[in-house]
DNA sequence: TGCAAAATGTAGCCTAGGGTACATTCGGTG
DNA sequence: CACCGAATGTACCCTAGGCTACATTTTGCA
């Protein structure tokens, strides 16, 4: 590249700084948005296990695998990996009990799917296709949208 | 576990079946939201890609890590990827350029990015917050919600 | 009660995606 | 035109999250 192609790109890139976000902003983005995806697992398992344990009294590793589409295998790491971040306990050859952290994760996960689901539904998108987009969704929705969601599902009951 | 139990437990997944997915649909639904993942950074990638050719004439892997907010070798790893995969082209110490497949890649991401970007401006969300809000949820947008976005877009505009 | 099936666990492999430390190449300027 | 700083590339390490194949333990029922 000489300099004056270099000088271009300079002068482009300050033109066009007004349509694109800073890159520091997007780079601030893009970071939550990744950390979002680490608590995502957390928060799928404990819903899971919350819902088995309601549904049956026991959350079992293969009932888990069965619900999120995986073996029995990947279920028991990452189980491992949630008793070494306090989410769950579980001993050898015995069902999975959520901790007070992780009763905690799974209400907040309830809670912000049914909010997710709900609002796609009102706002007029089919029952299946809402389950399928909740589950993307709700890990990435801030509490501000959350709310907005919500605010959204009452004024459509009331019409 | 006794016998008593396990049917105690058999009784309770019975009775609970109506109101937990199915463990196949649930799994179906999982297995969709995971392998929408592997699709998020090509789409990432491709949009920050044909942002930085729009803005500066070229995308070097310096800029891309400044937007992405990582560093240059995770760039360069997952450049090399998406050479493998088709979507970038490059050679060594040369800048970054979109294939065809590239291109429409990062045509549909910043199609859909605006989309939910827009919608939830529309619905009343703070734009700092719907700009970070709508870069975890675009990937996870069925093209149904996505159209019923529109409308409401659209209806917004009117009133 | 003992045995077969189901559940759980272990070993080892893979990819993606993040990092640091260091090597190499490029490019503009003195 | 040589040199220095910036950009790019390489080597190696880590975690998460998938998998298959095989080992071990539990459990229900004949």
């Amino acid at each position: 590249m000489n300099s004056a192609k270099q000088t271009l790109r300079r002068a482009a890139a300050n033109k066009a700084s007004q349509a694109l976000l800073r890159p520091e902003t997007q780079a601030r983005i893009h970071r939550k948005t990744r950390s979002a995806h680490g608590e995502e697992r957390s928060q799928d398992y404990a819903e899971t296990i919350a819902d088995l344990i309601d549904a049956c009294g026991e959350a079992r590793a293969t009932d888990i695998a069965k619900r999120l589409g995986v073996t029995h295998v990947t279920v028991i790491k990452t189980i491992a990996r949630l008793q070494r971040d306090g989410v769950v306990t579980t001993r050898p050859y015995r069902s999975i009990f959520l901790t007070e952290q992780g009763r905690k994760l799974a209400e907040e996960a309830r809670r912000r799917h049914a909010i997710v689901l709900e609002f796609l539904i009102a706002l007029g998108v089919k029952p299946e296709t809402a389950a399928t987009d909740s589950e993307g969704i709700e890990h990435h929705v801030s509490e501000e949208t959350l709310e907005i969601f919500q605010k959204f599902i009452r004024e459509k009951r009331t019409t």
